[in-house]
DNA sequence: TCGGAACGAATTGGCCAATC
DNA sequence: GATTGGCCAATTCGTTCCGA
């Protein structure tokens, strides 16, 4: 009887495509604690990987056996490669670093040494435009409005890079809002909560404000960022209003349209003045929504200095920079 | 009508002891 | 020594209730 649990969970999840930790326990007629500590072990072999959150947990066979020492990439590379790369597959398996970068290539039909090559060329193209981590939007700002009412505006990484599409940070904010994942939004809360606290202390900020959602969810990703990174500053109190037909900003092409549905659907409702304040946001397109907050909050008077942050922003705008 | 609080149920993990 | 089981605490989800 000795040894051959977890072969046997192994192959029930084969037959059967998934299981849950109670279908294994029925199936193997052991208790759920052993069938536990099995499903453990096959965990952090990397013969299996789950999806889901308690109580609604379910076990599958990971495609991605440890393959990545077959390719020859040189280990600066490879570092680069595991600090940057992520994939999420579709079945909702996550593949980090040279596991997802292999995944990848096998299915763009690419050479995983070659196109590591590439991918290193890629990243160092985008490194001058980061400074202690962060991405001055400024000349990205000036190069699309006229009137620019945030004193300043960072983000802290492209949201995707040529080719390679979304960065790791990028991947993260994509699934952390679609999937209304908690612990995605724990996870990214505990990567940029350094850098916010950084913002805090070399701008002297004295309070914070959070773009509000568009679209209606469940889980709120940035009332739960706003929870997870829990500053001890103010926060300011923007809402977003009801329109008859939610209008997301991504959906609008045209710049005009992104500043008037920035502008007649979010509201700054607070009374409270501050020097200066800190206003989050989770992706930056164009700014529209972040500019025409502050253009608000600078108008009723409530801040005086308004640092903009993103966590991730498009790469469009810093072209023309790059050429230069 | 909406949002938050409270509650129970299901699942998971840690620790330690018993068993094979 | 590996595996299994008992106990308990923590986490998460779904439901219900209540006040604004």
């Amino acid at each position: 009887m000795k040894g051959n649990t977890s072969q046997k969970i192994l192959d029930f999840i084969e037959d059967k495509g998934q299981a849950t930790g109670n279908d294994l326990t029925g199936y193997l007629s052991i208790t759920s604690r052993a069938v536990r500590k099995q499903l453990n072990k096959l965990l952090s072999e990397g013969k299996l990987y789950k999806v889901g959150k308690p109580p609604k947990v379910f076990y599958l066979l990971s495609k991605q056996k440890s393959i990545a020492n077959k390719y020859d990439i040189e280990p600066s590379l490879k570092k680069s490669i595991d600090d940057n790369f992520l994939v999420i597959t579709p079945s909702g398996e996550r593949l980090e670093g040279s596991q997802g970068f292999i995944y990848w290539c096998n299915k763009q039909k690419l050479g995983v040494e070659k196109t590591a090559l590439e991918y290193g060329r890629t990243l160092k193209k985008y490194i001058p435009y980061k400074k202690n981590g962060l991405i001055d939007g400024m000349y990205k700002l000036k190069n699309t409005f006229d009137k620019i009412y945030l004193d300043k505006i960072f983000y802290l990484d492209f949201y995707s890079i040529e080719r390679f599409g979304k960065t790791k940070l990028g991947q993260l904010l994509l699934y952390a809002k679609q999937s209304q994942d908690k612990s995605l939004i724990k996870e990214l809360a505990s990567q940029i909560r350094p850098k916010v606290e950084s913002l805090i202390e070399s701008f002297d900020v004295d309070a914070v404000g959070f773009i509000p959602p568009t679209v209606k969810r469940e889980i709120q990703f940035m009332q739960e960022l706003e929870r997870n990174l829990n500053l001890s500053l103010p926060s300011l109190k923007i809402v977003k209003v009801k329109t008859p037909i939610i209008v997301p900003q991504k959906t609008l092409n045209k710049l005009a349209d992104r500043i008037e549905n920035a502008r007649d659907t979010i509201m700054v409702n607070d009374a409270r003045q501050y020097k200066t304040l800190l206003l989050l946001d989770d992706a930056l397109g164009s700014g529209a929504t972040l500019n025409e907050t502050a253009k608000k909050i600078k108008k009723q008077k409530l801040a005086e200095n308004i640092i903009g942050l993103a966590i991730t922003g498009s790469f469009s705008g810093f072209e023309v920079i790059s050429e230069v």
